[in-house]
DNA sequence: GGAAAAGCATACGGTAGCGTATGGAAAACA
DNA sequence: TGTTTTCCATACGCTACCGTATGCTTTTCC
């Protein structure tokens, strides 16, 4: 193949980007979005990144490692983020898990739902991804357990509405109701409310 | 090869069983559960119903129209089992409610949820599936918000508590809680009354 | 400025999967 | 019984992957 002959050696030329392991994962975590795991290979994030897979398997050892370090890196991120939306302001402890429930809403934060989902369904087949889901999990229904107990609640009233709110969360997401009702803001208003109140 | 020369030409003699496209269905839809869609591929089905692709190929154009088939064939299911769960006993709507709860509950029922999420994550990729899960939903949500404003609710109530309801039971199906509570019984039966008590 | 190392391209072998072509056995039919 | 039709096996070409080998630039370091 000869185009021009014209060797595209300038990749960038302006930030001299190198890619490092953490950029490949950044992308990496944004085609797990879009195509699940199994969309996630090395020649198509190779493209992704403007290089072929020599660069690939220069960074990492093989497409498990690449596996390994997006898993590692979205728990990492899914911990700050739980303890950025669930830090404690005394008395704000039910409008903040009014937040954290708008937070996952589907509207924004769509590509944060979309990982989300990858991850989940990633768990169901590899123990690897399970263990960190579950992790991640526990730490989350923690955080917001703490919530719901300084809203005043029983511990295990609070442990349960604690499951119940990202259950839900994460069950809307799977869901189609778009055409269920016309006043969808009214729905989930309704449902949060269910949800943290007495 | 030839480990006798043994023409395996009996293929289950006993029976006699012809390979219809509603047995290519149902293998698949069990292969959907375990591997998801990425996993349903045809020569490997091929060889859960031990057979080749050259089977395959004379039931079906191509493998877009076993997924179709699939689906279609998940659809009805599905309806047929809503219809079921939610038939109506009146005075009972709560302890129905309940029982539909109970239903998708992860530990019986295992492989249907399993089906239902790899319906779901597809859906997520390819319009088709996410028009029939769409579907779905529609039918389900409307039935048991039915249930709901027979046990004496408004109708918007009634259906944010129908799709609470789902969310929950898909959204539980999604986390690994397992060691969040040693009671996990208790934590399910109060989130169980939250969906549907007063 | 020359050697070493870093970062990437290219080419290769190997596997798995899709779909087609073709033929052969078994069953249905006449 | 002979001929269709049904149902399936085998063989083939093609593509998309994975991972390795090897070499070519650019940077870094002396």
């Amino acid at each position: 193949m000869k185009t021009t002959s014209v060797k595209p050696r300038k990749r960038a030329a302006a930030t001299r980007t190198q890619l490092d392991p953490d950029r490949w994962v950044e992308v990496a975590i944004d085609l797990l979005a879009k195509e699940g795991v199994s969309g996630l290979r090395v020649e198509v994030l190779a493209k992704r990144c403007g290089v072929t897979k020599g660069s690939f398997y220069w960074h990492f050892k093989d497409r498990q490692a690449l596996l390994d370090a997006v898993l590692e890196q979205w728990k990492l991120g899914r911990i700050r983020d739980i303890e950025k939306t669930t830090a404690v302001t005394p008395g704000n402890e039910r409008d903040q898990l009014h937040y954290a429930i708008e937070v996952y809403g589907a509207s924004r934060n769509r590509k944060g739902m979309s990982i989300e989902l990858a991850v989940r369904d990633w768990a169901r087949h590899d123990p690897q991804a399970a263990a960190i889901v579950e992790a991640v999990d526990l730490y989350r229904l923690e955080c917001t357990r703490k919530l719901f107990v300084a809203a005043g609640m029983s511990d295990a009233e609070a442990k349960s509405r604690s499951l119940l709110l990202y259950a839900c969360v994460f069950g809307l997401s799977l869901m189609h109701y778009t055409h269920f009702d016309d006043n969808l803001a009214d729905l989930k208003q309704r449902i949060a409310e269910r949800i943290v109140s007495n």
